[in-house]
DNA sequence: GTCTATAATTCGATAGAC
DNA sequence: GTCTATCGAATTATAGAC
């Protein structure tokens, strides 16, 4: 079945995760990621070749996490448009912390098309693993538009409103950002 | 009148915050600036104390070009609505390339309150000088909403605009998104 | 004021013992 | 497979000649 090292890849690829979330890639260090699992730091190369290939397996670790939480909106609400309500109420209280940090998938996407653009294609699936998902609860829902046009300018709509949360920490602006984008949701559903 | 160092410090905020913008923050090294500049990075530390001085003069002479943008809108246009219309349009032939790179000013912020939460208030100024101009203009086009509400949406919308730009790359998608968002301005004229 | 030289640290990555 | 030790390069920052 699986490979004898994938426990600790993935363990690796998490801690990861959370620090390029927290942190962004450039500022998270082999050495931050090694001492969040409680690794020597030279013992990443067995794992890992590059720091690169570290984007690649939490990208990959994202994506199982997207996953289960989709899974999850699918499993609690029959009503698509509902799901999606839900899903952009759920980052308020999401362990990522998007409304201080940004989104996890655009804020890295974004620092990878500065600074490593050969990277950047590394950093976009998560982001269509969303952008899929959200078409498809507008296909469902019998939107009147396009669901894949929905879906873009929804997460274009999501990404502004964390980018602009994570910057100016003004409560009453999330509030109220997020509660115009649920009724246009509910609009277009 | 102005310091004696005061054109040379100038010219290396200008090329810092060009670098900031194609490379981000914590990818620009005193050298690469001091190189965009011609001079030794050793004589960096005439003008500034440390790297962070260099966000806050970053911001302060984005606040002049932002002001000299701003200035250019407003005399070719008497309609404020117009002249948010033509804000926007702008973005896609601006120096800064925010469609490839993301907005300057939003993407400083969102790397800071990641990686350097204390130096986010230095980076704040650039985007709240466009929010007060955005109100501003909203106000003397009698909006029916508040100003100050829409100011912060549309900001918020182009910020989520310009992140999706430069991570996803797909012309259709900017051009569609950036007609909705001046049909959208017009709308609230 | 402008330059060279370099200190002090940290980074990604490698070598090799066990 | 997991560890220690360390390399070479790059980084921010300083010292001091001119």
């Amino acid at each position: 079945m699986g490979r004898k090292a994938e426990l600790s890849t993935e363990v690796i690829a998490a801690a990861a995760s959370r620090l390029f979330q927290s942190r962004g890639f450039a500022n998270t260090s082999l050495q931050d990621v090694a001492e969040a699992v409680g690794i020597p730091k030279g013992n990443f190369y067995y794992h890992f070749r590059t720091k690169d290939d570290i984007v690649r397996a939490v990208v990959e670790h994202r994506l199982g996490a997207l996953d289960a939480e989709l899974a999850a909106l699918e499993k609690g609400s029959r009503d698509p448009g509902k799901r999606l309500v839900r899903f952009v109420q759920a980052m308020l209280t999401h362990p990522d912390a998007p409304f201080a940090l940004g989104c996890p998938h655009g804020s890295l996407g974004l620092e990878l098309a500065k600074a490593r653009p050969d990277l950047l294609s590394a950093a976009r699936p998560a982001l269509e693993r969303l952008r899929a998902w959200f078409a498809e609860q507008f296909r469902l829902a019998g939107a009147s538009a396009g669901p894949d046009r929905l879906a873009m300018h929804l997460l274009a709509r999501v990404q502004g409103l964390l980018l602009m949360a994570a910057t100016f920490r003004d409560e009453s602006f999330n509030r109220r950002e997020l509660r115009e984008l649920q009724k246009w949701i509910a609009s277009q559903c």
